[in-house]
DNA sequence: ACGATAGGTGACCAAATGGTCACATGTCAA
DNA sequence: TTGACATGTGACCATTTGGTCACCTATCGT
């Protein structure tokens, strides 16, 4: 199963936080992705590798710098594969609704 | 972060083929899960709780049975944080050129 | 009432995972 | 060309996780 790594990536809070950095920002190098976090730049860098093994993180070399770039294509596979298009209108009105619960609470 | 515990639950092979169960059809006790594994009652009890606990499975007691349900809203909310609405047309698109590249080969 | 059936708990073990470090390679800039 | 900087590798350790088992409780049908 090639999806088990794209599960795997996502399990650890590091490195959704992470996707959360290259989502508001692409094309960061590690030193840049480090500098966010309270950990060494081995582990940085492990984590990284995990994410450009799922494909969630696709990367190009620029002189000795690598770039990385956020790949929402795997997240999108998540989504369907339990989300009938059937059903999904009544899951996004289940999550409006929920939204709005928490504002006014 | 509450979100923990649904990237957690999804990690295992395991446990994404219960959903997967649970998506064909859905009410289902545990008894009847674990007959379509190849695991001991516990292993499966096990799964089933963890799923629960993510609230990505929803159960209801029926006697001395416990019947599972499929609850997408926690895949839906994984969709929504890394995916924005400006670019899911692309998305989409780079998923069904996929589709049918697989298909023709 | 009572045996059979459905589900539940806690302890326990092997394997996978997250993290750090010593050390190494490649590239920039003066 | 040489020192500083950006990235990479392998070994190593503590913790978490997946799985099983002995034992227990609750409910059904007769």
């Amino acid at each position: 199963m090639t999806d088990d790594r794209v599960f795997k990536a996502l399990a650890d809070p590091t490195r959704r936080f992470l996707l959360d950095l290259l989502f508001t920002r692409d094309g960061r190098t590690l030193t840049e992705l480090e500098s966010e976090l309270e950990m060494s730049r081995f582990g940085v860098m492990k984590h990284l590798r995990v994410l450009e093994e799922a494909n969630l993180v696709v990367t190009r070399r620029s002189g000795r710098e690598k770039l990385h770039f956020l790949n929402p294509v795997p997240i999108r596979e998540i989504h369907d594969r339990w989300i009938d298009k059937y059903t999904e209108r009544h899951t996004t009105a289940l999550l409006e609704l929920k939204a709005e619960l928490e504002d006014e609470s």
